[in-house]
DNA sequence: CAGCTGACTCTTGTTTCGCATAGCCAGGCA
DNA sequence: TGCCTGGCTATGCGAAACAAGAGTCAGCTG
């Protein structure tokens, strides 16, 4: 990674409140990431969440709680017959963009965490059968190692008034 | 995401012990996170380390010497003429290896939690100037939206002993 | 030698996370 | 009517993260 412009003086500089922490203090937690992990495993209901993610009841619905206050699940009413009506979780579009940190975490892990019979799940593509990771990639889609990379601060858009 | 196999019955299996929570007791802390992102703008050395993600002292040394202890950050040695011998913290191959978690939470926090002003840094592709953002997509080079994802358990291998 | 500095370490709160337990409340059922 | 069940809330507790401040210790400088 290159910092470039005013950001290459890292003594004149910090990245308080950058995007990783403010991301960080709404998926931070444990538990957050588990439930979103959940979520995309196809998990709607309460009871559901709190089996598989293993915390008491008390935990997930204060974790459901939140994860809807912050946008990243929708809170929808079902009635299951004879039963009261009730609500089921579904991931927003906030939510499901969430993924690609969890495949790169849950890739991470695989490589360097597990046992030695190795990663305990394989993520393919339906299309193709070919395995799905995340990758760090430019727009034109080249595949970008670490030391390719170049950061650099946007440019303050003031209203630029495009005058032809 | 579609759950393939045994995986179908979510009923049947939970994901306790999955790469993501083993993932998570290693990197889920904030300061974990944020020591990492300063190591990828080059920060080598303890006090830059504290004054960037903003911590104390005590809780930077903390933090250091667990990553180091799970093989993230490797120390060296070093002398500043008229100093003593005194060590910087360099990524290892496991911790550049965060580098896709970390671009893909900068990433969402850029979309979702930044106010109107937008996303504070541009990251680009030193090549060719594109930006570069991790996604997901199949070693055939497809970029995979999540209902295109299929998961299934990896099959054990037992020695399987290939008999011709 | 005394004093200083930088990298840690230790101690003592405070806050947050998560667990355990108990209680609430709507509706079905006896 | 009373009981049961399933989401959800409330309270109290232990553990961990972090802050704040003091202490340590090696080696340089005066």
């Amino acid at each position: 990674m290159h910092l470039e412009g005013r950001l290459a003086d890292r003594d004149s500089w910090t990245a308080d409140r950058c995007s990783v922490d403010r991301a960080l203090s709404v998926i931070g937690t444990r538990t957050a990431m588990l439930v979103l992990r959940e979520a995309a495993y196809g998990a709607h209901r309460f009871d559901e969440f709190a089996r598989r993610v293993g915390v008491t009841d008390a935990v997930m619905a204060a974790r459901l709680r939140q994860l809807t206050d912050d946008g990243l699940l929708r809170r929808e009413p079902y009635r299951e017959p004879g039963q009261r009506t009730r609500f089921e979780y579904h991931l927003t579009d906030m939510g499901r963009d969430v993924l690609p940190a969890l495949l790169a975490l849950m890739q991470w892990g695989d490589r360097y965490l597990t046992g030695e019979d190795g990663p305990p799940l394989r993520v393919t593509h339906m299309d193709c059968g070919a395995p799905v990771t995340a990758k760090v990639t430019c727009a034109r889609g080249h595949e970008v190692p670490s030391d390719e990379i170049s950061v650099r601060r946007s440019p303050r858009r003031v209203t630029p008034d495009a005058t032809p």
